[in-house]
RNA sequence: GGGUGGUUAGCUCAGCUGGUAGAGCAUCGCCCUUACAAGGCGAGGGUCACUGGUUCGACUCCAGUACCACCCA
């Protein structure tokens, strides 16, 4: 073996032979275990939230399996209608081609070509991570098994009047010139303005203070052009004589109504709110309840359109009264139609004042335009009828969130749903399965084929709506449509509902809700039994990562390295703002001055574990991840040595052998860790799983039992077969290790295990396939521990001592021993072999109580003094000054306990046992105190 | 404005049902000891954000305050 382990050649190695032996499809036999991997977006690639989730979910999975489970991991890519139409009229536009005079299937047909070139790059991306996700099972929304249980879908709510079209407003992107979901909307803070209009009163009225007008308050002036009517709030007195009167809208002089409506706030601007139904959110409500008219004057550009479209309280357009905008406004952008709405209004003395304003401005997060309310035509899906059962499954822990204060997120919004605008204006995606015909009447059905011959349409022209669904509602189907749905499937029966989902908390709305209701309602049957929500990974200073930022770790360059130079090059290039460049360059050499190391999948894998505590967001440090590499390089350097010390598989085994108090200690060991292990994956405390075994590998096994094997080992006079169960146990030990060890790291894990299972007798092709160790409480051995525990605390008690007096470690000491019992005594001349090697010892002496030591350096274990003695050539002083410390220490201590213990509220109420460890503890330290006190006296007279 | 989470060693974080605080990294000593210098051995370092309350006893439970983060309006 090499002598530091060697991340690349592992990986490759191991996963191809893993994929290839078709390791990662299920099992036929044992209980059924499924996971859904949360399909990436296909155009994506792969990212630190990725590799977290990812790495989550491996380890579960690779669990499961060794646990002999059939374990499926459903893999698979989701479409991303947006985005991946974006990236390829990118490319059009570099060859100067567009989609509209490329025509709708050829440029459908070019999107398949890009994905079929480019579409798996986050796979093999998953692949470097060991990700054992079933490939030979990878789905895509758009493939033609999912299309189909996309369109049933459609079909079978439509029928059961789920989904509906109608007139409402949406998110619309002016720039992308498609609805877009309120998951992709991002509010941001803006500063903004508030003008406060003037509008005159109509027909000669008067306000109560006289005036010839109201004042509304607008932070969107430019809308006023739509204005249908004034609201005041009904309790409001500055106002109530007004209501049922009008006023005359500026610029386009029309009359419009002065209601009430309670939702208005009095304290807002002027308490008199513009109404403008069909471009706020807000004023659509209000217009609904008045009956206003709708008039909508902005184009789908998001530009002052050409005429006002009125449209009736039920969205019917009324081109009768469509009506020309003036044409110093018409087809302004909204930018300059408010500034010159807004001269116009102050020429006329309209504009009262303008006041700075902060606000919320919704911007698309693709695009990052800013987000119009836009009265459409769209397709919903009816979420209430839905929300119930999904909510109830949810009460009733049919579904369980971990960190369970998820549930109350999750609670919070299913109360407050809005019908699911499921339509968008785009040509990738799946086409909604809806044909009009010449009189717009709507036939929806699997096919135009299906729609003829059930409506008798034979000769009718129809037209295919031009719409796709939205990507989420092929997603919201995932759990079942991959698994075969709408068939009968085996897999559907076996592996639905699956176990768990491991997902962010940011899409458990978008995505974790929607798939709640909608495999309740087609399958009556919860997708998942348990919601796993990890938090996000952030940067060192716990920024967002982003692109933007500059601040992106790729998780595949924290697993092979890459240059400085590269590094910048990678953070810099396609930047939105090119002129963030130079900060980020600067800030990325500050920050990695050598580039990154490589570190290999298994330290990233361990790293992204031990810090996944309770869903909570992870600051990511660079430090631990080197830490955790080293680790495996321990683990690594810990088997070259069992392996160069084991003899041949026959020798170890067949022979008889014999143990010690060591290898029952370390067995003792592993049996508490492996269950701790156990219990951290099925609660998912991958933190707690990555700190036991941490903690079991270096500190137990390579720190102690290493060290403890080694006198033996070496001696080739000690009993052949002492050596042989040492030897036993340390492949043993070793082998329970890289089992337990492997879902989390599971590279160098088989690497090590391959060599190490002929030596057991193991047969397994792959460590994947080997079974996950249980406890066995048979050998938790508690003789050993306490006999183990004893000669440590000797051990660190002189190692301790040494290193205060400054004796280097080649160095041999005497050492005596004193006030020990017969049992400590038994034990330690048992184990001298081993406390001499690992203390140095030249010799072991035990005192009587009686005799007088020399002078020495002394140190307590329990009430047994372990004795340095100080050959004259000690620093008395420094001796002296580290007594007094300790002393003082001592001191502190005692004081406190006999003033709690002189508490008759505590002796009397507290537990015994807590009272009678109080006074041992007291006990101790007065030992202690008249120890250091004698020794004082004693170095005193020197 | 409403809600959720957080505040523990220099840094990143654990600390389960209350019993005198732990890890990793960093720091400081001594060591190239035949698995590992990506290492070994040892040490130092914390009024557990603040204020009250409950309790014999509070990092832990309760209330409030401050600050940070996120979500929603």
């Amino acid at each position: 073996m090499q002598k530091n382990f060697d991340p690349a050649q592992a990986e490759h190695r191991w996963y191809t032979h893993w994929e290839k032996q078709g390791y990662f499809t299920p099992q036929p036999d044992g209980e059924p275990y499924c996971l859904m991997l949360p399909p990436p977006n296909v155009t994506g690639s792969l990212h630190m939230g990725h590799a977290f989730q990812q790495t989550l979910m491996d380890t579960l999975i690779r669990t499961q399996r060794m646990r002999g489970k059939s374990t499926l991991w459903q893999a698979g890519t989701d479409h991303a209608g947006i985005a991946t139409q974006l990236l390829v009229e990118r490319q059009l536009a570099a060859d100067g081609q567009d989609r509209h005079t490329l025509g709708r299937d050829p440029f459908i047909a070019k999107v398949w070509e890009w994905k079929a070139a480019s579409g798996n790059q986050i796979a093999q991306q998953m692949r470097r991570l060991g990700t054992s996700v079933d490939w030979s099972r990878e789905r895509f929304t758009m493939d033609d098994g999912l299309s189909q249980a996309v369109r049933a879908v459609f079909v079978r709510l439509y029928e059961q009047g789920l989904i509906y079209r109608g007139k409402r407003l949406v998110n619309w992107d002016p720039v992308l010139r498609t609805a877009i979901s309120d998951l992709e909307v991002e509010n941001r803070a803006t500063k903004g303005h508030l003008w406060h209009l003037r509008y005159p009163l109509a027909d000669g009225a008067t306000t109560a203070r006289g005036a010839s007008y109201l004042v509304v308050a607008t932070t969107r002036p430019e809308t006023m052009l739509g204005d249908t009517a004034i609201a005041v709030h009904p309790q409001d007195e500055r106002y109530t004589d007004l209501v049922g009167k009008f006023v005359a809208l500026p610029l386009v002089n029309r009359r419009i109504p002065i209601l009430a409506d309670p939702e208005v706030d009095r304290e807002f601007g002027t308490g008199c709110l513009k109404i403008t139904p069909a471009h706020d959110f807000n004023d659509w409500q209000i217009g609904r309840r008045h009956r206003l008219p709708m008039i909508r004057m902005l184009d789908f550009a998001g530009h002052i359109a050409a005429n006002f479209e009125v449209f009736d309280p039920d969205g019917q357009l009324d081109p009768q009264a469509s009506t020309p905008i003036p044409k110093e406004y018409a087809g302004q952008d909204r930018q300059a139609a408010r500034k010159k709405i807004l001269a116009a209004l102050s020429t006329r003395d309209l504009l009262e004042k303008t006041e700075d304003h902060p606000l919320q401005v919704p911007h698309g997060d693709r695009s990052g335009a800013i987000i119009e309310p836009m009265l459409t035509d769209q397709w919903y899906v009816r979420i209430e009828p839905l929300a119930g059962p999904a909510i109830r499954a949810v009460e009733k822990g049919d579904i369980r969130f971990v960190p369970d204060s998820y549930a109350n997120m999750y609670f919070s919004w299913m109360r407050n749903l809005q019908d699911w605008c499921i339509s968008r204006q785009l040509w990738w995606g799946h086409r909604i399965p809806a044909w009009y015909d010449p009189d717009g009447t709507v036939y929806v059905g699997h096919s135009e084929q299906e729609v003829r011959a059930r409506h008798n349409l034979a000769d009718t022209p129809l037209r295919q709506d031009e719409d796709v669904l939205d990507t989420w509602f092929s997603s919201a189907l995932w759990s079942f449509s991959t698994l075969g749905w709408p068939a009968d499937t085996a897999d559907l029966k076996r592996f639905h509902p699956t176990n768990v989902l491991v997902t962010g908390f940011d899409i458990i709305f978008f995505w974790v809700a929607r798939m709640i209701m909608l495999s309740l309602h087609l399958r009556s049957e919860v997708p998942f039994r348990e919601v796993y929500v990890t938090g996000l990974i952030r940067d060192e200073k716990g920024q967002k990562m982003s692109k933007s930022k500059g601040n992106v770790i790729d998780p595949l360059d924290m697993i092979d390295g890459i240059s400085a130079d590269d590094l910048v090059a990678k953070r810099t290039r396609h930047l939105l703002q090119p002129q963030a460049a130079a900060r980020i360059a600067q800030r990325t050499r500050k920050q990695f001055p050598q580039g990154i190391e490589a570190h290999g999948a298994d330290a990233l894998r361990f790293t992204l574990a031990a810090l996944a505590s309770t869903g909570r967001d992870i600051n990511w440090d660079m430090r631990r991840l080197e830490g955790y590499r080293n680790f495996c390089n321990k683990l690594w350097n810990a088997s070259r040595y069992v392996l160069e010390h084991s003899g041949a598989a026959e020798e170890n085994f067949s022979l008889p052998s014999e143990t010690g108090p060591a290898d029952r200690w370390i067995r003792s060991q592993l049996q508490r860790t492996l269950a701790d292990a156990n219990a951290a994956i099925d609660s998912y405390r991958f933190d707690r799983l990555a700190n036991s075994l941490y903690d079991l590998i270096w500190h137990q096994y390579c720190d102690w039992y290493l060290e403890l094997s080694k006198p033996l080992l070496r001696d080739a006079d000690a009993p052949p077969a002492r050596r042989r169960g040492t030897r036993k146990t340390l492949i043993e030990v070793l082998d329970a290790i890289l089992r337990m060890a492997h879902p989390l790291i599971p590279f160098i894990t088989e690497g090590i295990w391959q060599t190490v299972a002929p030596l057991t007798g193991h047969k397994a092709n792959s460590l994947m396939l080997a079974p996950y160790p249980q406890p066995d409480e048979s050998q938790i051995d508690t003789q050993a521990e306490q006999e183990i525990a004893l000669l440590q605390s000797v051990v660190v008690a002189v190692r301790t001592l040494r290193s205060e007096l400054q004796i280097p470690p080649a160095k041999k000491v005497p050492l005596l021993i004193r006030h020990a019992t017969t049992t400590e005594r038994t034990q330690l001349n048992a184990n001298q072999p081993l406390l001499s090697t690992l203390a140095g010892l030249r010799s072991l002496d035990w005192l009587d109580k009686n005799t007088q030591p020399p002078p020495c350096s002394i140190a307590l274990v329990g009430k047994m003094e372990v004795l340095l003695p100080l050959a004259g050539l000690v620093d008395t002083q420094a001796e002296l000054a580290r007594l007094t410390k300790a002393q003082q220490k001592l001191t502190a201590d005692a004081e406190k306990l006999r003033t709690k213990l002189a508490n008759t509220q505590f002796t009397e109420r507290a537990p015994a046992a807590v009272v009678a460890q109080e006074r041992q503890r007291l006990t101790e330290a007065e030992a202690a105190l008249a120890q250091v006190a004698r020794q004082q006296q004693q170095l005193s007279t020197l």
